[in-house]
DNA sequence: ATAATACTTAAGTGATTACTTTACTAATAT
DNA sequence: ATATTAGTAAAGTAATCACTTAAGTATTAT
């Protein structure tokens, strides 16, 4: 219960920086090269190197090296994580909605 | 563009603490006052507040006073927000795996 | 009027972040 | 063999984080 929090705390704080996200958005393209990652980031190598490790720690990029490349590449088993975590809670909001019947009330604060 | 990063920022580093992820899933239980937020948290009220604060710049929280009582709701738009991102980039990824047809790679890996 | 309740403000602290620069190492190309 | 490429390791720094305690301020109950 409080190991399945710690691995939550990681994923979302991986996503919580632009710079992690462009390169996980470029990854979902396919595999990549630390250079690549770097390429559209405006900050040195050992700076991408870094958020890189945040990723994989989080679980959300795993990477290999071969000879001197390092590539890598999703790991959408994580990512299916931290959406499932916001998905029951906003269902899990939606059908007490539906229970108390407030919906009326939440279409007429949409509409305005 | 770069006005939605940082709301994403802030959404996900708001998501990224595990009392805050307490917060937020009683709040899908219903509104809640700070006192209530609090009493599950092993910290100071002032340190409840401030993740309070810290919800409510993301957008995941709003909440009202009424005399000396403030009262505490979520915003499923921004969940959904965060919910969104991230379901963009897997099933962007998935679809590429269909058309190289990696899937069965993907399935072997799975079943290990 | 007095006391208790429910927050709120302010200030301080130690830890963690997101970088940087400098200096490597190992692999490939010339 | 030498130079270039691709990545890494280490150390330093300014800013942000997640708290704390102490001292308020309104509200509501007695």
């Amino acid at each position: 219960m409080q190991v399945q929090a710690a691995a939550l705390d990681r994923v979302f704080h991986a996503l919580a920086d632009p710079a992690r996200r462009v390169m996980v958005d470029r990854l979902t393209r396919g595999p990549a090269t630390v250079g690549e990652l770097a390429k559209p980031l405006a900050m040195s190598l050992p700076a991408v190197m870094q958020h890189l490790q945040v990723l994989e720690i989080s679980g959300l990029v795993r990477s290999e090296k071969t000879g001197r490349v390092r590539t890598c590449r999703i790991e959408p088993k994580t990512l299916r994580t931290a959406e499932q975590w916001i998905a029951e809670r906003r269902t899990f909001w939606e059908r007490r909605l539906d229970k108390l019947g407030e919906i009326l009330a939440e279409d007429f604060d949409e509409s305005k």
